[in-house]
RNA sequence: UGGGGCGUCGUCUAACGGUAGGACACCUGGUUUUGGUCCAGGCAGUCGGGGUUCGAGUCCCUGCGCCCCAGCCA
């Protein structure tokens, strides 16, 4: 009766025993600390779901802190961009929103306790000459000819690199470490550089800006942050993020590092999600091709599958591509249980049914969801003329084709068997249109003698169907890794989107939301996307499995049928 | 080959010296007014070689493989 206690991640194990110990007296405070150089992307979201659940779960909390330390590269419609993904992902930093640009002085004063305990040093080596003597992974570096300048020296230089007396790149801080360091990161790193650049948020008050390495745990530590999660590649930065703390003797928080999330066919990379955006590749940063939050928030993915789908996945430091169809699953999971459905035709084919009295509609009952009674029911309008979908038609089909064909019957979902009698082409030979007789006894679905019929169909009546449009989504990329490609962009997906512009919805659609999905029957879930205006406009934000599509792959590939 | 990490079914992830389990994917079958859902079953894994131990995925030794680091990016 144990199977359903969750194990516990590395993570959570090392918080308890810091609990047992009282490293923190108990505390518990992460924090998320993106840069405000793109939008969230799905890879953020284990980041988001971790640091907050971690908070939660040990009655802690957790910071929104904006890392907005180098200035070319941010801007404000990331910071609200930011901030309105992980509210919608569900999470709330109550009053803890921060930014590193608020603690830009505090930072400095901490350099300068730096330089005058003899730890650091204004160097004026240019940035070809920095690299050229840090050495490389074989060699050790040479040291800086202005390594040991005396205190009131580096105090002057600072203060003239402060208020903005130097060109960019003439003269930087650096940390007095040690030039032989077999970790590339202790190789005396810059702690400051000059950019007379415009920051989003302190304007021109600053020509220096702090590095990474500098601002981060010192960030992390005026927070008072307890356990600060980063990922993998932040490892060999430790040594550095110790450093400063321990060099400065202040409040010293604890970095662990774990793996972050990839996804196959698709990529994970701001820098390469925003060249997608910038060269029109994609409608913006929430198409909803794009593994963004926003894009997936347009495509009709709900927070509870993103969240569900982190919980599943697990926490550990090995690297890992997760498969997309795993992200899918989940989604579907979750959208079967909450969507109601609806009938729309995508690709329609007109039926008229010939024995149904002309000019005359009847309204049917249709279940809202089988999944949960309390949906309730609506009520569908049925007529003479309807559309069905073209590939629930085949005119010579296969053995294990269940659907309608010359003389065969099938039920119409919620009304009636129908036998297709007569099959009307245009010049070109395409079927165009079906003639079609229907059992007046079987209204609703049931046929009073028992009969059976193998296949159920949807279908929009033609009077009272809605046009709409439909976009389809296939992966945005043709390859498993395309950020490993030479040229990621020669691996895109010329496919990713499909639109159908003649769609035929059923009345109900009409007064469809924004945000709330619904099943089409039979096809998959849709969610009406914000550029409806006068035509509805839905996308298709996951497909339903489609067992006929493998047997007919089978049948194809294969021994014919 | 300097340093830091990591190797368990196809893909993720458990097992904390004691029967290698779960999820997704895939394959069978059942139920079904969605070829959906659901249910039942199946396939499939400890990187290699030594050692310690009654017993090793786990501990030790030794190979091998993969990832990260030489930004005044984060």
């Amino acid at each position: 009766m144990e199977e359903n206690i969750k194990p516990r991640h590395f993570i959570q194990r090392i918080i308890d025993e810091d609990n047992i110990s009282g490293k923190f007296e108990n505390r518990i405070h992460t924090r998320f600390p993106p840069e405000p150089n793109g939008y969230l992307h799905i890879g953020h979201a284990k980041a988001i779901c971790l640091n907050f659940s971690i908070a939660n779960e040990f009655g802690g909390k957790c910071n929104l802190r904006f890392d907005d330390t180098n200035p070319i590269a941010e801007e404000e419609e990331y910071v609200q961009s930011i901030q309105t993904d992980v509210k919608w992902l569900g999470y709330d930093w109550e009053d803890r929103l921060y930014f590193a640009s608020d603690y830009f002085q505090q930072l400095y004063d901490y350099a300068v306790d730096l330089i005058k305990n003899e730890k650091a040093y204004v160097c004026d080596l240019t940035a070809d000459e920095i690299r050229n003597m840090r050495g490389n992974l074989k060699e050790a570096g040479k040291e800086s000819p202005y390594r040991n300048r005396s205190i009131d020296e580096n105090m002057v230089l600072f203060t003239q690199m402060k208020n903005g007396d130097f060109s960019d790149g003439s003269h930087t801080l650096r940390a007095k470490i040690d030039m032989a360091h077999p970790n590339m990161n202790m190789r005396d790193p810059v702690i400051y550089r000059i950019l007379h650049a415009h920051h989003h948020r302190t304007g021109d008050d600053w020509c220096i800006y702090p590095m990474y390495d500098w601002a981060h745990g010192l960030e992390d530590s005026i927070e008072g942050v307890t356990h600060s999660l980063c990922s993998l590649e932040f490892e060999d930065h430790r040594p550095i993020y110790d450093w400063y703390l321990d060099a400065l003797g202040v409040y010293h928080p604890q970095q662990i590092e774990f793996a972050r999330l990839n996804l196959s066919y698709t990529i994970m990379s701001k820098r390469l999600l925003k060249l997608l955006v910038d060269e029109d590749h994609v409608s913006g940063w929430d198409d909803p091709r794009m593994p963004t939050l926003s894009g997936l928030r347009r495509r009709g993915y709900t927070p509870e599958a993103i969240r569900t789908f982190m919980d599943e996945i697990g926490i550990a430091k090995r690297n890992n591509v997760m498969e997309m169809t795993k992200l899918e699953s989940t989604l579907k999971g979750d959208l079967n249980k909450r969507c109601e459905r609806r009938m729309a035709v995508l690709n329609p084919l007109k039926v008229i049914i010939t024995n149904y009295r002309e000019g005359e509609d009847e309204l049917l009952d249709a279940i809202n969801n089988p999944e949960d009674e309390t949906a309730g029911k609506r009520q569908v309008p049925f007529g003479r003329e309807l559309y069905i979908e073209q590939n629930d038609f085949m005119e010579d089909p296969p053995r294990k084709f269940f659907r309608l064909g010359p003389g065969r019957e099938v039920r119409l979902r919620y009304a009636y068997f129908i036998t297709c009698n007569e099959v009307i082409k245009d010049d070109d030979g395409n079927v165009i249109e079906l003639k079609c007789t229907y059992d007046p006894k079987t209204k609703g679905g049931t046929s009073p003698d028992g009969r059976k019929v193998k296949g159920t169909i949807h279908w929009v009546s033609s009077k009272h169907a809605i046009g709409a449009e439909v976009r389809l989504y296939d992966r945005l990329f043709r390859v498993p890794n395309p950020a490993s490609k030479e040229n990621f962009i020669d691996a895109l997906n010329p496919d990713s989107l499909t639109v159908l512009k003649d769609c035929k919805l059923e009345p109900e659609l009409e007064s469809a939301k924004i945000g709330i999905p619904v099943q089409f029957e039979r096809l998959g879930y849709f969610c009406k996307d914000p550029d409806s205006k006068e035509t509805l406009i839905f996308n298709r934000t996951v497909p339903l499995r489609d067992s006929w599509a493998k047997i007919e792959k089978q049948l194809q590939s294969g021994q014919k049928n």
